[in-house]
DNA sequence: GAAACTGTACTAAGACACATAGTACAGTTA
DNA sequence: TAACTGTACTATGTGTCTTAGTACAGTTTC
């Protein structure tokens, strides 16, 4: 379900963040939905209950989960408007970007034309087998 | 001529390096040109020459610049052309925030929008969120 | 030649984030 | 009661980044 790059410079806690956001964005794990418990996670993807935990408190500060003790931790109703709201926030960080190949000489078409090709290929909507 | 945020997460030496590409490729530090020196710049940034050096370390070995002991650092001629090769390959990396953002339901054009906004009115300066 | 610059190469130390390990406690469920 | 759940805490190890200090060799200028 997960999948952990322990040679990568970002976190193991983000990539477990990210990941998640993916999944409840494209409606694999839907609002309500439980999420495996803290415990089973961390033997799933091999690291520490606590980087498991670090990555829950995160979503929850967020909104995007909820954590009941006792119980476990749900996908908040409401979550994938939350992810929406934060992606747009996103955008000054693409622009960053996309500014600093076009200072490069990268031209504004190659730019498009790279999005284009990742984003036609996505199956995050017909999704019927 | 360079600012530094030390509160950022992106390293010291990395915003150096940043910033030294963006200006040799807008032109402001020509090829052929001499760079501050190493104890100047760290006089000048308020950070240690060794920071220092580790930046201009890597921009040498990219080729991007040419350190001649006793004499000081050059700007390589050809250092554009290596930038934007070095540029089209962080092509992947805009391509995965842009299927991230809209994963997460920001459209094509919304995206678009935001690329054009930047870099239609922003000369070469870099705006920091 | 001397002085003042240049880049370069070390070691040592501190700060900080990340991750692991272990323990403990309270709430929920079967 | 037993087995799960989230949560909180301390301690420890590790790696990167940064600073600090020293030293050496080459170049330039006077």
């Amino acid at each position: 379900m997960l999948y952990i790059d322990v040679m990568s410079r970002t976190p193991v806690y983000e990539q477990i963040i990210e990941q998640m956001e993916k999944l409840i964005s494209a409606g694999i794990l839907k609002e309500g939905e439980q999420l495996p418990s803290v415990r089973a996670l961390s033997l799933e993807l091999s690291v520490n209950p606590n980087t498991i935990q670090k990555a829950y408190g995160e979503l929850d500060s967020k909104g995007i989960i909820g954590s009941v003790p006792g119980r476990g931790c749900y996908v908040m109703p409401g979550a994938c408007d939350i992810l929406k709201s934060i992606a747009k926030g996103k955008l000054p960080e693409l622009q960053a970007l996309a500014q600093t190949l076009m200072a490069a000489g990268v031209t504004r078409e190659e730019i498009i034309r790279a999005i284009d090709e990742c984003t036609h290929t996505v199956p995050v909507k017909e999704e019927t087998k």
